[in-house]
DNA sequence: TAGAATTTTCAAAAATTACTGAAAAATAAT
DNA sequence: ATTATTTTTCAGTAATTTTTGAAAATTCTA
């Protein structure tokens, strides 16, 4: 296989892999782009190599930067705005799995608590039924929580190595 | 809160968080329904309640199904087939892992192993930068296969409380 | 085996989500 | 301050996904 179809090839699976974690196809696939791209690439870069409109692009990258996925980079001398992505791969799934939290998992949290002071009769099925299952989501989460913080907290070769060991 | 609304409630935010992990917001909603009733529920009652189709209701039921989330339930003397829930949440969360690393883990893995065979001069930056991102996922995914193996065939009390004695 | 109850399928319609492209805004150069 | 370049916005359009509902298939009853 030469080197332009398979970075076309993973381009394309890294977007169609995309739709099923809730990430819309065009902005997984600038982010799968920009970690195999060498040196930081333009709008006009994406653009071309994309096949897609400056809006979308645009908008794209807004949002992965909002994820923390991708920096600006300034290049003295030169006009435009170039962009490029962390290649680490434990600190994307890091840095993902901590934006997630925060828009996810901490708002689900706070509306079990609300949806936990519900009033009615314990004895009643239908209030136990429901207040079991959100009591079981709540101590859920705040185990999920804490171990979530860990990782994210922890360095690459420490958690993975250290947990490994333990578990296996 | 009244227990009605407190229900409506948890049903639609479910629905909404469904769609930020590529499970569509019916299949979702048909789920957390399910969970909060105490007694196995008919495709007519989860028409009514969720006021959807029953051609809706059915596909959604059956992809539940596929997922290990939902099970047919008989109730002797009823013609009608019934549908229930796994409501210990820990299962529910090891079902869905189990089931996300096989469609989608796996396959991204057999993928980055075709990948990493890509022909070219390694000294080529494209090249390199190419191949280091697939190897990096390649180790990554790996180690996450690992770990959730490991999680899926723990049981929760023994999985996090030794894990967050450790890593805490 | 015929008829009734129930489930499943799927083409068409509706709803949602994503994309384009051109105009407006912002930024930099002269 | 004027012009040139680049970025951003967003109304309209396109593409995709979801839902409906009625017909077909299946399953059960007698």
């Amino acid at each position: 296989m030469k080197i332009s179809e398979a970075r076309q090839q993973f381009i394309s699976t890294w977007g169609a892999m995309g739709t099923h974690w809730g990430i819309n196809r065009t902005m997984a696939q600038v982010h799968a782009l920009l970690m195999i791209s060498a040196d930081p690439l333009t709008q006009d870069d994406i653009m071309a190599q994309l096949n897609i409109s400056r809006g979308n692009v645009n908008m794209n990258i807004r949002d992965l930067i909002d994820w923390g996925l991708v920096d600006r980079v300034l290049i003295p001398g030169e006009r435009k705005e170039y962009f490029t992505a962390e290649k680490d791969i434990w600190k994307v799934a890091t840095q993902i799995i901590k934006e997630r939290k925060k828009r996810e998992l901490d708002p689900m949290m706070k509306l079990m608590d609300q949806l936990s002071k519900v009033e009615g009769d314990k004895r009643d099925k239908e209030v136990k039924t429901f207040l079991d299952t959100i009591n079981g989501i709540k101590k859920f989460g705040a185990h999920a929580d804490d171990m979530l913080d860990v990782l994210v907290k922890s360095d690459e070769n420490w958690f993975l190595s250290t947990a490994l060991k333990i578990f296996k």
